[in-house]
DNA sequence: AGCGTTTTCGAAAACCTTTTCCATACTGTA
DNA sequence: TACAGTATGGAAAAGGTTTTCGAAAACGCT
């Protein structure tokens, strides 16, 4: 008695043929209003709703968009949030994708989208894909993209000037040794943030200093293995722009494994504003990256092509915002 | 060209039937090694991955572990972030599934879970439920439940004690009028802290006062309506405990509106500590929820069910820890 | 009433995959 | 060499749905 009703079950029980069934349900053209209306009855009555799986396999569009997420982490909850919200009001429900052991083979997003482009989705969102995506039949758009991710849609934040205005925040409060923690180099954002930081060094006329850089992969504990040589050194920064807010903690915690005071004798700026930046102590400075708004924009684009509208392939930057919070301040006099 | 490659390709490829294609990339018992590995090198090639509404059809498990959330919103991101990681190393992937307009229809929980189970999901993780839930053919775990979910395991935190203990602190900042803004009546999360305020008044000897008490739906804007009148009044609280983060949003906004200082003139602590709780000005004291933790033991419930094991019906609560910020004060003296 | 047109409904094909036999081709043994 | 037994590969059915197309019924008109 638990199982599913199927649309033969409510046919039988209508009296009808499945045929007429799915073309009440679906509000096709070729049913008469009487028949519609009693099918309707009993589908309510027995709680009939279709198959996912087997609506979509015959070929047509299902209403639904895809989400593809390597894990769903504070920056990837973030931007859901945002999709979400859009979606939700569109009429189109949603399906987030996340596929296990998604580190060890490269390309989960190809896997995932070829698993569920052509039967259940109809368009899909990459959050943070590792590998360019392969052409595909459905909408496609990624956020946080590939270097290589050209021929796709892309939604990000501006990475350039958010990093060239952190770094300049830095130097504007006196700091000339300021050290770069840098992302997954395969990442746009993470060129784009490193470009920022060369960039206002350059206009500042500090030189830049490869003894200064590490690279941690816009994670913690990379960033903490890297980050020790880095502080403790003997001509260390007075201040770090770390790449994301993963790094800057990791910055900021090897900085206090050493005795090394933030803000007093080193400041550290992230880039993201995820929720640990405000709840480590102290709340940390950084670059807010608008996710909920990058979600929505992603979103919107994919809306626009789904309703038919323009093809044409957008790459769309998104203003970031400098927060000043607790752990930058004016290098200390020697 | 940027068609997705069926099983039917493959077979014409490799020059075997479909039948063998099935059988070695799902590693079935009767197929030599040399035509396996033959198959599969041309599923590398051509980047085939099997359609995941087309497997599910015919019967089998599919690995994938379904999430059924009403809205991506700051509780159940949260809650998220502990099903991903948990299920990310267990080998199944995760399917989160949100239904547009999922106010509207009541019963979004039914309606997604009969499309998705039966041929896309293994089990169930619903998020918030709004009503008690058919019985299935899938495991199925409840998360933050409906007062009437009895028959299928659930995962909350510990509302009751969360509550009292907030309450128990108010009173020992010598506060003894203390407002109330409830949840949604029909969560068994709102009903329990409903009991912790009223126990924690009893055993302070504080009457309870019904003149104190505003429902507020767990939501902010309904909470400001609700709110104005609770403030308004010439015998208002110098305390207000809100159901959740959310509503203690609400009655700080309204209490900034009418010109009540807090926490000079009141104080609000509020339940879950999601993201705008440390964010607010000045950040909120709360009640947290350990959000990562319960969806990570939903999530463990639910593997240990899909791996046979003890099929019981378990409901889980978890320890919950009041968070002192700054919107909490002694009342101040007349 | 007769004819053409339009509605209404159902049978069957198609979608992609897995599984269950069944037939064949091997292997080893007497 | 013949035989039984095993290993291998394929044909076909099943699973739930939508769509196409054809047939029958109802309708409108002269």
């Amino acid at each position: 008695m638990g199982r599913r009703p199927t649309i033969s079950d409510i046919a039988a029980a209508a009296g009808v043929s499945v045929a007429t069934v799915s073309k009440a349900v679906n509000g096709r053209y070729g049913v008469s209003r009487g028949t519609s209306e009693h099918v309707m009855r009993v589908v309510a009555e027995m709680g009939y709703e279709s198959s996912l799986g087997a609506s979509g396999m015959r070929g047509t569009k299902t209403g639904v968009i895809g989400v593809l997420v390597a894990e769903i982490e504070s920056f990837a909850a973030e931007v859901l949030k945002g999709i979400g919200a859009t979606a939700q009001s569109s009429g189109f429900d949603l399906l987030v994708y996340t596929v296990a052991f998604s580190h060890e083979p490269k390309g989960w997003e190809n896997r995932s989208l070829r698993r569920l482009s052509g039967s259940l989705i109809d368009a899909a969102i990459m959050v943070t894909p590792t590998v360019v995506a392969a052409p595909t039949e459905i909408p496609l758009v990624a956020i946080d993209p590939h270097v290589s991710t050209g021929e796709i849609s892309t939604v990000e934040a501006d990475s350039l000037n958010g990093a060239y205005g952190a770094v300049a925040y830095l130097i504007s409060l006196g700091h000339r040794r300021i050290g770069f923690v840098a992302g997954r180099p395969d990442l746009r954002s993470s060129r784009a943030r490193d470009a920022g930081y060369r960039r206002a060094l350059a206009d500042a006329g500090i030189p830049y200093d490869p003894s200064l850089v590490r690279v941690g992969f816009y994670d913690e504990e990379t960033t903490r293995a890297a980050g020790s040589s880095l502080l403790g050194s003997e001509s260390r920064p007075t201040a770090v722009f770390a790449a994301n807010d993963a790094s800057a903690i990791g910055i900021v915690k090897v900085a206090r494994g050493l005795g090394i005071d933030v803000p007093g004798d080193l400041s550290v700026i992230g880039f993201d504003d995820v929720v640990e930046a405000s709840r480590l102590v102290p709340p940390l400075t950084t670059v807010r990256q608008p996710m909920r708004l990058i979600g929505q924009t992603a979103t919107e684009l994919i809306l626009a092509r789904l309703a038919g509208g323009d093809a044409a392939v957008r790459h769309v930057e998104l203003p970031t915002e400098l927060v000043v919070r607790a752990t930058t301040a004016p290098p200390r006099r020697k």
